[in-house]
DNA sequence: TTCCGCACCTGCCGGC
DNA sequence: TGCCGGCAGGTGCGGA
């Protein structure tokens, strides 16, 4: 599932081997994967044809590339299962994948990559082209970008924990500020971006907070405690690679992180805590699923959520 | 205004 | 063997 370490290292492998193209041709083969797109997949396909894709920009595990000469930008959100592949069909061992959605045909890329496809299994990702706008404070819109811009369907998600312009002090007071359980107020992505219910766990782990702590009764300590590990967590997460627990996470040529077998709670349940043996619990949380040391993070009287 | 629940979607897996 | 329900979960929208 790609989270924003997931997204980090496919924007960095865009960066490296696509950005300079230009799109020669689109094809959006399930018109479900361009539903954001305001006009529909032939609009899609005239907005790219002719294009050269500028940069490779990310807040959150929102993509983006920007059209060179062009205040608007290819957006991506790769959802629970999307893949963003660089593929080049003369090279021996590509196959066509049986859930390809679009397909940006490239001509002078600097990797020599001919395809760029979107290939999604639960089809919770999607494609559009959309028109960028200032950033209210004037800093670059997000992690690949010198620019002052930010996709206007990104421009309400808050600064990711690993984007040099955000500002901590500020995401530590909107948690405060909020009445909810903590682990909620860090899925929610207009506060801070890119922890999604993996990294949420494992940061919460690291931190011995139980997800449903009252935000309003943490204190600040408390809160950069969390947002350190959050970062922290998915720092390392970067440095391998990402997170895979099966093929639906690979970077942009195929390939799978490793990052998993570092997890200490997430998908463990009934396993060993790494820290003091008790056997991890999972609960069902947001029609998802939570998992807690029930001795680190022992569930407070005042549980909201 | 803030928070919460649900729909969206597909494939895998376990139970019957 | 085949069918069915549960589960995975990020985002946006509607309702409270």
């Amino acid at each position: 599932m790609p989270e924003l370490p997931e997204v980090e290292t496919v924007r960095d492998g865009l960066a490296r081997l696509v950005v300079g193209a230009v799109v020669r041709d689109v094809e959006v083969f399930r018109e479900y994967s361009v539903r954001r797109h305001d006009g529909g997949p032939a609009s899609f396909a005239d907005q790219l044809r002719g294009r050269r894709l500028a940069e490779a920009a990310r807040r959150g595990k929102f993509l983006w590339l920007p059209l060179e000469g062009h205040d608007a930008a290819l957006l991506a959100h790769l959802g629970m299962s999307g893949q963003l592949l660089v593929r080049d069909p003369d090279v021996a061992g590509t196959w066509e994948h049986p859930h390809l959605r679009v397909r940006l045909h490239l001509v002078g890329a600097p990797s020599g990559a001919r395809y760029l496809d979107l290939v999604d299994q639960r089809t919770f990702g999607h494609l559009s082209v959309v028109d960028l706008v200032p950033t209210p404070d004037g800093a670059p819109g997000g992690l690949g970008t010198a620019r002052a811009a930010v996709p206007e369907p990104v421009a309400h998600i808050g600064r990711d924990l690993l984007d040099p312009a955000l500002d901590r002090d500020v995401v530590v007071d909107a948690i405060r500020r909020r009445r909810t359980g903590i682990k909620r107020a860090l899925l929610d992505q207009t506060v801070t971006s890119g922890v999604g219910n993996i990294y949420a766990d494992e940061s919460l782990w690291r931190a011995r907070l139980h997800y449903a702590r009252p935000t309003d009764t943490l204190r600040r300590a408390e809160v950069h405690r969390v947002l350190d590990a959050a970062a922290q967590v998915m720092t390392e997460a970067l440095e391998h690679g990402g997170t895979s627990f099966d093929a639906l996470y690979v970077n942009v040529n195929g390939e799978s992180g490793y990052f998993s077998r570092a997890l200490a709670v997430y998908g463990r349940e009934g396993e060993p805590c790494p820290r003091c043996s008790t056997r991890i619990r999972r609960d069902a949380f947001m029609n998802r699923s939570a998992y807690t040391c029930p001795r680190c993070q022992p569930r407070p009287r005042n549980a909201r959520w």
